[in-house]
DNA sequence: CCTTCATATCCATAATTCATGAATTATGGA
DNA sequence: TCCATAATTCATGAATTATGGATATGAAGG
């Protein structure tokens, strides 16, 4: 993961939509979710939904796949990771009592 | 941590002289930078870099401290918390495979 | 084929963001 | 009090981004 990826997949994240979408499907995890139902879950147009997430697939932070009529969205766990470790690079340097809280603060109980 | 703060968490990196200060400002843990500093490590000119600071304050994510003439900034752990924590939660509803290996990748060796 | 459903793309307008220069505030030393 | 340094604030113009309507693509079914 580079400066530029980075700054991408942050930007794509800075948007209520974008934002709220890719954390649906997080949750979704391997399930995923249809455009269709994204769209519905967030009330948002059609056109503007598939324009955000044509944002989050440049970014790396989503797939997607078609199922015939429909194209199924999926979060991408290797962007995620990128885009966090790149922003978490060197925190600790010497210092794992920086770095150690917030990996545990991460790890949500499982 | 809600969405309108996790918004301009992610806002705040979403452009490079920020996503650039606040990595220096995490390599530099306690030390932290004072604002001049940072304006000569990333070549930016002071008043752009302070408008920049202000972004990352506001969005939580660092925090600064007068020191006499100079003002030192500080990464802020629990501002960065929060915005992962809202990013990925229940990212593991029931499944910690999906969750594990990207907490393991973020450990970083510490 | 023709229709319908699911999604994507194009285009114009509205809104937001950014870097910059000029001016301002705050601090410490002479 | 005066000056130099450190940093912030403000207004502006340029560039970018979001949105919605209309239209296009692509797949399934009759």
């Amino acid at each position: 993961m580079d400066m530029t990826s980075a700054l991408t997949a942050f930007s794509a994240l800075s948007q209520q939509t974008r934002l709220e979408a890719f954390r649906l499907l997080v949750t979704a995890g391997d399930a995923g979710m249809s455009a269709g139902d994204i769209a519905e879950a967030l009330d948002v147009r059609q056109n503007t939904l598939s324009a955000n997430l044509a944002v989050l697939l440049q970014a790396g932070l989503v797939r997607n796949q078609r199922e015939g009529r429909v194209i199924r969205y999926f979060a991408d766990t290797d962007g995620m990771r990128g885009m966090l470790g790149f922003l978490l690079q060197d925190c600790c340097g010497g210092r794992p009592e920086l770095c150690q809280p917030l990996i545990e603060d991460l790890t949500c109980g499982c």
